[in-house]
RNA sequence: GCAGGGGUAGCGAAGUCUGGUCAAACGCGCAGGACUUAAGAUCCUGUUCCUUAGUGGAUCCGAGGGUUCAAAUCCCUUCCCCUGCACCA
C-alpha cells in the first residue's frame, strides 16, 4: 500500500496542487494547527491534529475554496537548547537517544554519530530534523503548502515578534515587577521542571510563608507560618536548640533567623548584612513579644524547627497544629526534659491551649482531638503528624469559622481571615512574605534550588486598560467547537492577570528594548499564523532581516504609514510591498484553527488577546475547533511503556489511508483517541476491501436508469450523502467516516443481493463516482488511484464534492422495502419457532382496511396530545366507532409504546402491491408457494392479528 | 485549592445541547453458519433476561430522588474517574 501512497504523494507534490496563491475570484479558506515543537520524532499526537485538519480542509477544497494549509515549526524555549547542552556535556543517555532517532534516517552508524555530535549547536538540530518532519507529515497525505514554512528561530518570525512586542509596549500592555521563581544557586538562573533532579516525579512548588516579627531585645525573631489566621492561638515560640541562627540587618531592621534563611533572603529582594551568630540553645527559655496577641511568650526547644525551611523559627499554635500540640505535650509531661533546657516546669505546665477556630467535626482544640483519636503521642510519629496536619488544615479551610477571641476576624471564614490577617499584618509592618520550595530540591548538578524574586521581570498585563473587553469581543464573534469551551475561555479570561513573558534563558526572540530577556516561548507564538500569508513571498523576494522593520509590518499588516514611506524605510520596491499587502489581506484572518484542548488556557487565549491587541476586527481569528487526547492501547503514551507510535511506524506498517480512516472513525474529534494496533490492522484490510470493490465496480458498470428495485437504495444513498456532507461540513469526522466507510458498503451489499447483473451495472454506474468522491478526503491516495484507473484526467482531490439529489429521497419506497425485509425475517422466525423447515404454503394476510384509517388518525392525534380520554373521544366520533371494541383493546398498548405505529402508514392497497412485487422472490427464497389475501377475505383465525405494516403470517 | 470534563451493552464509543420513533448507531470481541483440504481473509445470522408460531413482558444508560403523559437526555443530592494550573511547550 505504501507504494501507492508514495506514488500519489509524489504526483501531488510535482503538480504543486497544494501550493496556493491568492486568487480574488475564489473564496479562501485558511486553516492552521499549532506548529509542532522540534524534539525527537513525531508521534500520533501530531498525526491526529494534522490529519483532522487535512480531512476537513480537503472537503473545503472540493467545495471550490482556495484552501491554504501551512505548517511551520517551533524551536523557542528550553527543549532544543537542553538537547544541545546535554550533548555538549557528553550526556550519554541523551546521545544514545538521539543516535537512535538519527538512525531512523541515516543508516551509516558513523555518519549518524557525527550528526549527533554536531547537535551541540542547537541550529544543527533544527536543520536536521525539520526536513525529516516535513517528510513524515507528508507521508500522512496532508495537503500542505510547504513553501510557507518557517521556524520561530527564523528572522522573519523574530522580526514579527519584535514588532508585536513594541506594539504591546506602546499600548502599555507590558509592565515590569517582582516575580518569584524557582532558582538554581549553581546555574545562577531560573529553572524549570526539567532542570530539577526528579522534578518530573516529585514536582517542586513555590510556597508562600508569612513571616512574623517577634520583638526580642533590639531585634526581631522571625517566625514563618503558612497559617497566619491561627495567630490568635499562639502560646509560645519554637526554636531548634541544635541550629545556628544569625542576627542580621535586613534593611533597617535587625532580624534573628537561621543562617540558611539569611542566604535565601538575599535572593528575595532584601538587603542582608549578617552581624553575628546566635546558637539556638541560647535562646531557649527566653521570651519574645508575640505579635497579634501582643504578649510575651517563651522560646521553647523544638527539633522539628528546620533551619533549612523558612526562618528556622516556628510560632506555636497547639490548639490547631498537631506538631505544636505534641511538641508542647512532650515538654509538659516531662519535668526532666524541661530541666535539661533549664526551663521552669510549672510555667510550661501552665501553658493552655487557646481555642480559635471552629471547624465541622471538631471541638475547640482540633489538634488535640485528632492526636488523641489517631493515637499520636510523640514527635517521632512524623508521618501520622503530617497526615493529621493535612486533615485539620482541610477541615479548617473549608468549614472553619474564626471564634470570638479573634477580634475583628471573629465570625469570618478561615479562607477569608487568612488573606485579611496576612494583608493587615504586612500593612502594619509586623509581617512579611517569604517564599520557600515545597520540598528540598537540587538541580541536575546538585546545586541547591531556592525561590528567588526577580526584580524587573517583564509581564504581559492582561488587565491593562480595555484589553480584556476587546478580547471578549473577539471571542464573542468566534465560533468555538464544541461550544462548551466558549464558557471555559470566558473563565480563563477572567482569571488571566499578569503573566511573565520573558526569561533569562532559552532560544527565542530577544525583547527589542531589553536584550537581557528572551521572549517566553508561549508569548512568542501568538500571531505567527499571519506570517504564513507572506512567508513564501519574503523568501521569493529575498528580503533581508533589516527590511522587516516596523514600517514593513505596519504597512503590510495594518496598511498604516503609507506606501511611499514604507518603500523608503524598508527599501523594498513599491510593487513588492503592494503584493505583500495584497497577499496578506487576501489570506488573513485565520478562518479555522484546529488544536488540542490543553492549549485553551494558554496558547489560544494568548492568541485571542494578541489579535485583539494588534489587529483590526476583520483580521481576528474566526473559528477554533478542539480535538481530544491521544492514548495508545488504553494507556497514556510513554517511552517507558513502549506504546509510542511514530509517524514512521504509520508510514511503514499501516499506511496513511488506513491511519486516516481508523483515526477519524474510532472516535469523535473532541474525544480521546485510543490507538489500537489490532484495530488499525482491521481498518487496513477494510480499506483494501473497499479499494478492490470499487475497482470491481469500475469494471462492471453501464449507464442508465437504476430501475424500480433499486429505488429505495438510491433514496438511502442520497440521504446518506446528505448526512455525510452535513457531518463533514461540521467537522463531525466520525459520523462522516462511518457513513462512507461502513454504511454505504452495507447498503450496497444488501441491494446487490437483490439485483440481476444488468441492474447491478446500472447501480454501480450510479454509485461509483459519488462514493469515490465522498471517500476522497478520508483516503485520498486510494481515491486518486481509482480515479486514474477510471481513465480520468487530473486529481480527484480537486474535483467537486458530490451533491445529494434530494428529489430521489423517497421515504415511501424505503418503508416498503423495510416492510418486505421484516416480513421475510418474520417468516423465517415463524418457521423456526413452528419447526416447519419445509413449508407447503405461506399465507400472508394484509391488515383490515379500517386499521389503516385508525392508525393514521391515531398518529395524527398523537402529535397533538397524549391524553387517552380525548384521543378516544376523537376516534369514536368518526365512523371508526363500529370497531370500538377492537380499538379499545389495541389502544392502551399503542399509547404506551407509540413505536408500534409505523413511521409511514400506507393504505391497504399499496401495502398489498408492495408485497405482490416481491411475492416471487419470497417463493424462490423459501421454495414454496405464497398466497396473499386481505384480512377481510381471510378465514384464518390469525388474520385478526395483522396490522398495518405487519401482515399476519400463516405457514403450513 | 482553583478551573474544566466525564461515568451508556464483554470492550471502545455515538446518542445528552434541541425529552418521545432508543434495547440503544458504528467498530471490536464472542457464538453459530456459509466458503475452504485446512487456517486466515471474506460473507451471512445472532449477541440484557424471560416468554412465544413472528406477538408479548421485565430490567436498563454510576447511585438515589424530582419535574413530565413521557427522561440516558431537564433539575437536585451523592459516589467514582480524568485533565490543566504560568521559567512548562
Amino acid at each position: 500500500m505504501t507504494t501507492l501512497e508514495t506514488k500519489w504523494q509524489k504526483k501531488c507534490e510535482e503538480a504543486k496542487i497544494f501550493e496556493v496563491d491568492s486568487d480574488m475570484k475564489k473564496k479562501k479558506f485558511f486553516i492552521t494547527i499549532p506548529y509542532p515543537y522540534i524534539s525527537g520524532s513525531l508521534h500520533i499526537g501530531h498525526a491526529r491534529v494534522v490529519t483532522e485538519a487535512d480531512v476537513y480542509s480537503r472537503y473545503y477544497r472540493m467545495n471550490n475554496y482556495n484552501v491554504l494549509f501551512p505548517i511551520a515549526f517551533h524551536i523557542s524555549g528550553m527543549p532544543v537548547l537542553g538537547i544541545a547542552t546535554a550533548i555538549k556535556n557528553k550526556d550519554t543517555k541523551k546521545i544514545e537517544l538521539y543516535k537512535a532517532y538519527v538512525k531512523n534516517y541515516v543508516a551509516d552508524s558513523k555518519k549518524a554519530e557525527k550528526i549527533v555530535a554536531s547537535f551541540e549547536d542547537p541550529r544543527k538540530i533544527v536543520d536536521f530534523f525539520i526536513p525529516k518532519m516535513k517528510d513524515e507529515f507528508s507521508s500522512l497525505g496532508i495537503a500542505v503548502d510547504w513553501r510557507r514554512s518557517f521556524t520561530s528561530g527564523d528572522f522573519e518570525h523574530q522580526k514579527l515578534v519584535e514588532w508585536q512586542f513594541k506594539k504591546y509596549k506602546e499600548k502599555g500592555y507590558l509592565v515590569q515587577g517582582k516575580h518569584p521563581v524557582l532558582y538554581s544557586l549553581e546555574y545562577k538562573n531560573a529553572v524549570g521542571e526539567d532542570d530539577i533532579a526528579d522534578g518530573d516525579i516529585y514536582p517542586v512548588d513555590k510556597q508562600e510563608f508569612t513571616l512574623l516579627k517577634f520583638k526580642f531585645d533590639d531585634a526581631f525573631i522571625i517566625a514563618a507560618t503558612l497559617r497566619p489566621e491561627t495567630m490568635y492561638g499562639q502560646t509560645n515560640m519554637w526554636a531548634n536548640p541544635e541550629a545556628d541562627y544569625v542576627k542580621a540587618e535586613i534593611g533597617k531592621e535587625k532580624w534573628i533567623i537561621s543562617r540558611e534563611c539569611a542566604e535565601k533572603l538575599k535572593y528575595q529582594d532584601k538587603e542582608v548584612k549578617i552581624l553575628k551568630t546566635i546558637s539556638g540553645k541560647d535562646l531557649i527559655g527566653k521570651k519574645c513579644l508575640a505579635p497579634v496577641v501582643e504578649k510575651k511568650v517563651l522560646i521553647l526547644p523544638f527539633k522539628k524547627a528546620n533551619p533549612n525551611i523558612a526562618t528556622g523559627f516556628v510560632t506555636s499554635v497547639p490548639s490547631d497544629a498537631p506538631f505544636d500540640y505534641i511538641g508542647l505535650k512532650e515538654l509538659q509531661s516531662s519535668p526532666a526534659l524541661c530541666k535539661k533546657y533549664n526551663l521552669d516546669y510549672r510555667e510550661i505546665k501552665n501553658i493552655k491551649l487557646i481555642p480559635i477556630i471552629k471547624s465541622k467535626g471538631y471541638g475547640d482544640h482540633p489538634a488535640k482531638e485528632i492526636c488523641e483519636k489517631n493515637k499520636i503521642s510523640s514527635l517521632a510519629q512524623e508521618k501520622e503528624l503530617s497526615e493529621a496536619t493535612q486533615e485539620i488544615y482541610c477541615a479548617g479551610f473549608h468549614t472553619g469559622i474564626m471564634q470570638d477571641n479573634c477580634k475583628q476576624y471573629a465570625g469570618m471564614s478561615v479562607q477569608q481571615a487568612k488573606e485579611e490577617i496576612k494583608t493587615n499584618l504586612i500593612k502594619k509592618g509586623i509581617a512579611d512574605i517569604f517564599y520557600e520550595t515545597s520540598r528540598p530540591a537540587v538541580d541536575r548538578s546538585s546545586g541547591k534550588i531556592i525561590v528567588a524574586i526577580l526584580d524587573n521581570q517583564w509581564f504581559i498585563d492582561f488587565n491593562a486598560k480595555n484589553w480584556k473587553q476587546t478580547a471578549h469581543n473577539c471571542l464573542e464573534n468566534m465560533e468555538i467547537v464544541p461550544n462548551k469551551y466558549k464558557k471555559q475561555f470566558e473563565d480563563v479570561f477572567a482569571w488571566l492577570d499578569k503573566r511573565p513573558c520573558a526569561r533569562r534563558r532559552g532560544l527565542g526572540t530577544k525583547l527589542p528594548f531589553d536584550k537581557n530577556w528572551v521572549i517566553e516561548s508561549l508569548s512568542d507564538s501568538t500571531i505567527y499564523m499571519s506570517l504564513y500569508a507572506i512567508a513564501n513571498k519574503i523568501k521569493k523576494f529575498k528580503l533581508k532581516e533589516e527590511q522587516l522593520n516596523n514600517e514593513f509590518f505596519n504597512y503590510v499588516y495594518l496598511s498604516e504609514g503609507g506606501l511611499k514611506e514604507a518603500v523608503k524605510k524598508t527599501k523594498i520596491s513599491e510593487k513588492q510591498l503592494k503584493e505583500l499587502r495584497e497577499e496578506f489581506d487576501y489570506w488573513y484572518p485565520n478562518d479555522h484553527r484546529h488544536t488540542f484542548t490543553a492549549h485553551l488556557a494558554n496558547h489560544l487565549s494568548f492568541m485571542i488577546f494578541a489579535h485583539a491587541a494588534i489587529f483590526p476586527k476583520e483580521k481576528w481569528p474566526k473559528k477554533i475547533t478542539f480535538h481530544g487526547m491521544v492514548i495508545s492501547e488504553g494507556e497514556k503514551m510513554s517511552k517507558s511503556k513502549g506504546n509510542t507510535v511514530s509517524l514512521l511506524d504509520i508510514k511503514n506498517k499501516f499506511g496513511a489511508d488506513s491511519f486516516r480512516a481508523f483515526m477519524c472513525n474510532s472516535t469523535s474529534v473532541e474525544s480521546t483517541f485510543d490507538w489500537k494496533t489490532a484495530e488499525i490492522e482491521h481498518m487496513k484490510k477494510h480499506v483494501e476491501l473497499l479499494y478492490n470493490m470499487l475497482i470491481g465496480l469500475s469494471k462492471n458498470k453501464s449507464p442508465g436508469d437504476v430501475g424500480e428495485k433499486a429505488k429505495a437504495f438510491v433514496s438511502k444513498i442520497e440521504k446518506k450523502t446528505q448526512k455525510a456532507t452535513e457531518a463533514i461540513s461540521q467537522m463531525d469526522l466520525r459520523t462522516y467516516s462511518t457513513i462512507v466507510l461502513h454504511e454505504l458498503l452495507t447498503e450496497y451489499k444488501q441491494v446487490s443481493k437483490k439485483l440481476d447483473e444488468n441492474e447491478i451495472k446500472k447501480v454501480n454506474n450510479y454509485l461509483l463516482e459519488k462514493w469515490l468522491k465522498l471517500l476522497t478526503p478520508l483516503i485520498p491516495h486510494h481515491a486518486e488511484e481509482i480515479w486514474s484507473r477510471l481513465g480520468k484526467k487530473g486529481f480527484i482531490s480537486l474535483e467537486k464534492w458530490p451533491e445529494s439529489d434530494v428529489s430521489k429521497i423517497n421515504p415511501v419506497a424505503e418503508y416498503q422495502e423495510n416492510l418486505v425485509n421484516d416480513l421475510i425475517i418474520d417468516i423465517k422466525t415463524v418457521m423456526n419457532l413452528a419447526k416447519i423447515p419445509n413449508a407447503k404454503t405461506i399465507k400472508i394476510i394484509i391488515s383490515a382496511d379500517w386499521k389503516y384509517h385508525f392508525f393514521a388518525m391515531l398518529k395524527e392525534l398523537l402529535e397533538k396530545t397524549r391524553d387517552q380520554g380525548s384521543i378516544i373521544k376523537s376516534i369514536m366520533s368518526t365512523n371508526l366507532k363500529k370497531y370500538g371494541n377492537e380499538i379499545m383493546k389495541m389502544l392502551p398498548s399503542l399509547l404506551k409504546d407509540p413505536s408500534k405505529i409505523p413511521i409511514i402508514i400506507l393504505d391497504q392497497k399499496t401495502e398489498l402491491q408492495s408485497i405482490e412485487t416481491v411475492k416471487k422472490d419470497i417463493e424462490t427464497e423459501f421454495r414454496t408457494s405464497v398466497i396473499l389475501e386481505l384480512c377481510e377475505e381471510s378465514k384464518e383465525p390469525k388474520a385478526k392479528q395483522s396490522n398495518p405494516g405487519k401482515p399476519a403470517i400463516v405457514v403450513t
